[in-house]
DNA sequence: GGCTAAGCGAGACGGTACGTCTTGTCTTTAG
DNA sequence: CTAAAGACAAGACGTACCGTCTCGCTTAGCC
């Protein structure tokens, strides 16, 4: 061609970290992330392996990182819906983590995150700063309001209350202690939230 | 076990398979799951690498049964105490939890099985059903005891109840969202089923 | 056997030894020597590793045992043919030699046998006392015979000529430094007994 | 060399080259041929097993390249020395081939070549081409000045004699059938050159 | 004709080496 | 001058055999 083009160093760099990007994610969903390799990475991104080693310090934080970078580029907004009905919308958003967690994909992907936090601290702390805290802020929000509207007793505390939700559906799927479906998403708000004088013998007899 | 391969175990050799659970158990804590390789068991326990991977599939393996005898021999009784008052009985239950999983050498170990076990169903089955199960069930076990004496409303579901209680700490515990301690414990069991009217701001009015 | 150790021989299984015979041999030619394994053995002659230990000391001792013992029931005699003409009978006896080293079970078997002595003296020296030296000797016989009618030169050396004869064929069939075909017998016939001068120019020009 | 694989060998090492062709070369006259691993060779060399089998198919290919290449470092001139007498020239070098094979590191290793290119043709053609051709063509080319000035009859095949008289030191010593001595050497000579009339009674008899 | 010592088939055992794979660093080469 | 390509040292992988060592079970031969 007549009139070549200046090279544009910074622009190159970022081609080469989305393509990273994009092949991390897609061997990890691919192949699972045990074995996914840096090499493979590099050969399906295109790249040199010391590409990917200048910037990156493992196979984990590589895989994170575009991990976070495409929940970052999708987070949209994290406000709950608001009906006024503090039970509905929980079972909804129940239902909806629910649901995400069936999807296999995302089931490997969570599950891959979630084995390879366990020795990383670091990587720990990102993962939960920056996908978790999020959706529990917005429970903890929405629960707040529903104190507000006496929905739920002044004297419960929000934040105990998003573990008492989050948590056993968490466990129930990290697990695989029982089936993971809409109807334990709404025993779970139920017993939570949702039926009056679960908390004591008594205020049932009342 | 179910996790080896069913030759004829009639000929196995004890000495060689409690050498190598020894070996495995002691590497997993010193030098952490990821880090053990089974040359390293086979060379710490005396043995041949075959004999390894005659009886057992993978280094996941390996150490699963490790944990999973060394657990049943420890395992004893798995009754709660019942003094009569389920809020201060499932209070301590959490916080021997808490504290146990607060136990360095413990917590390495349960994150290891735990990361593990997220790409390997079987050992999965085998580890919530032989480990955890039974801790399930005794929690159970004395909810529908406090049910019977009027304790817990009886529209309440012991199975869902026994998860609000263990997920949350797991939860907790697992990706590290805040303090695991007795305080911690306390408000799960309060909020779940100590506290009269969490259910309903209603009840709570009442 | 010379090969084996003298433990009790009375009470062992002649079943057991023809079929690890037989098996040694099979594998050998099917596979070649090096990757023939004393467990293979066992497993095609249905006969556990110990019956082998028992008897004898390697691999090497096994498969030369059974050649041996092979080579000792086909022996008959080893008489060479007198048909009064030295030269055209040792060109048969080469052209025969070349013949059978041709044949691809036997090349195996014989390269096979030749790596192998290399690096176990004892073997070597059974090999070539009751495979090589009968056919040697029987070479020698004839050329004394033809010393005795005048065919050969009194002053030359049977054993040594012997080694002229066997020697190149030997030389050029295990290091394939050409052709190994009936030409290349009879030239070798015909430089050493056959071709009148050829030991001088001086007699040529008589 | 044509016994590696055909990578780009623009990017080789030299350094890892020759240390692996040292320690090659060095572990076998320690240890003998058979007993050299290819995991030995790598830890002398200070060299990982991948850099050995990027370059080398076998244990057998990095000995016989480092032989070939320091053979090729000494090789010097081939020339037999021409003192006008054909026999004691040839005594000469089969004396010196003697002497050779005699000495007990030498002998070692040239069994173990012997042994090793039995299953592999490739080796072999390699080993004959680059360290049996040029002596044997030495010899030919000695024998054909024996012709030109009538030591040798013209009837004689040159190539033929050449084997006629390595053919029967290799023998000898391969299979160990009598003593390798300077005595043998000469009597080969002679038979094979030396002695008017071998070829035939009546010649001698004139 | 029963006892007993052996040889037997089987195969687990402690080992060694295999040839492959991946890691993270270092080096070459082409654009 | 940079970055792809990839060689390198290191070391674990899971497999194949080694030669030794029990196991029960024939089976031979002496009492």
């Amino acid at each position: 061609m007549a009139t070549t083009r200046p090279v544009d160093a910074s622009r190159r760099s970022g081609r080469a970290r989305s393509a990273i990007h994009r092949a991390a994610l897609d061997l990890t969903t691919e192949v699972g992330f045990t074995n996914v390799t840096v090499e493979a990475i590099a050969a399906r991104a295109g790249v040199g392996k010391q590409t990917i080693y200048r910037w990156w310090s493992s196979k984990g934080a590589v895989v994170f990182d575009a991990l976070l970078a495409a929940n970052e580029n999708a987070a949209g907004t994290l406000d709950l819906p608001d009906t006024g009905d503090v039970v509905a919308d929980l079972r909804g958003v129940l239902r909806t983590m629910v649901a995400e967690l069936a999807e296999p994909a995302n089931d490997r992907l969570q599950r891959a995150v979630t084995a390879e936090i366990q020795h990383d601290r670091a990587l720990a702390g990102e993962v939960v700063e920056r996908l978790l805290r999020p959706q529990v802020d917005a429970i903890v929000a929405r629960l707040r309001r529903a104190q507000e509207v006496g929905q739920l007793p002044p004297a419960a505390d929000p934040a105990i209350v998003a573990e008492l939700l989050i948590g056993p559906v968490f466990h129930r799927w990290l697990l695989r202690t029982g089936p993971l479906d809409p109807a334990f998403a709404d025993s779970v708000v139920d017993h939570t939230v949702g039926t009056p004088g679960l908390g004591s013998a008594d205020s049932a007899a009342v």
